[in-house]
DNA sequence: TGTACATCAGTGAACGCGCGTTCACTGATGTAC
DNA sequence: TGTACATCAGTGAACGCGCGTTCACTGATGTAC
């Protein structure tokens, strides 16, 4: 029963973005090609019409996921002050919601650990993803563009840190890291 | 061929030991039963006189990780004084070194994701461990001890995320996330 | 616009494989005398 | 200390299951005329 472009690329988008919520929940081995097909409302044995192989659709997934993550962050960039911008994407990121769910938030620690073993591909994937929030961050502050990208990426490190381990944890450990890592004091020394 | 009670608690530590270094190196659902037990020198079907499910192994090898990072840090505690012990871990922590060798490294970045996902006995084992690392590091800085634990949860947390970022981007962002990160410099604001 | 036909998106059975777990078996260990 | 025997750590075959991937098939779509 074949369907009509305009549907096909609809089913790929499908597949895609419920793969993306899947491996931020499941992780990316837990997350079978049968699981991102039935998500999508599919049989598996469409799946390779669409990706040559998983890993494809692990590249693919994790572009989509920095990209509903990023985007909003990008587009307020446009609106409000690039200090507005960095405090309001901080106290997102720490809320126990974004901790709560892992699925619709940062790739980055719901997927850190697993993304470290895979390919080239996906690590440049990755890359390309943290280079977007870097960017969006670093507007802020003051001093030369080198020292406000470190003192960005300092702060994403600590971001995505905070959220592995109140995820790892669980509470009550969980609402003391956000806690701390929410006041602006400095790190040790 | 029944082995002594010495050499089967012997056999016992090969196993978790070795199961502590593969799952930190290729994540704890790659990590067989069988892996672990060949790591051992034995075959799989022996598992079971030690282990009642894959998941005791896991929370004994996460025990293992956090001895074998720890352990060390506290050592030197003993000796040196609190604000040396937290120069020489950040150092330890964010080395090329470090982030190359996940096996021999920090449970948390190396695990953290996957465990998230994991039961209650494993989250309840991963915070028993920061805990730890939490103890060993919030003896340095000034103010009360909820401001100094909470000094350190935000370094621990920066440390944690910077390798997990670098292990995950791979070389050059790699480097640049080290390097940014081990500048004393506040985080943003 | 209408017709004939090649294309191909999606289906569901099948493949070989590795997984966690079980089990009958082996033979050295530990124990009771 | 020596003997007889129950225990049980480790072996390797086997279990049911889910995995990624392949494939013959279906029938609506897109195209050539």
């Amino acid at each position: 029963m074949r369907v009509t472009q305009h549907e096909m690329d609809a089913n790929h988008n499908r597949i895609v973005e419920g793969a993306s919520r899947l491996m931020r929940e499941r992780g990316v081995r837990s997350t079978s090609v049968a699981d991102a097909m039935n998500e999508a409302g599919m049989t598996h044995g469409g799946f390779y019409r669409h990706f040559k192989t998983k890993d494809d659709l692990v590249v693919e997934a994790l572009r989509t996921a920095f990209d509903g993550f990023a985007k909003p962050l990008e587009l307020r960039q446009q609106t409000e002050s690039p200090q507005a911008v960095v405090d309001e994407y901080k106290a997102l990121y720490l809320s126990p919601e974004h901790v709560a769910n892992p699925g619709r938030g940062c790739p980055m620690p719901a997927l850190g650990s697993d993304l470290a073993r895979e390919a080239e591909p996906v690590k440049a994937e990755f890359t390309a993803g943290l280079r977007r929030v870097i960017a969006a961050l670093s507007a802020a502050g003051k001093g030369s563009a080198e020292e406000r990208q470190a003192c960005a990426l300092r702060e994403i490190a600590m971001l995505v840190g905070a959220v592995l381990l109140a995820r790892a944890c669980g509470d009550p450990m969980a609402s003391e890291v956000l806690q701390a890592c929410h006041q602006p004091g400095p790190t040790q020394r």
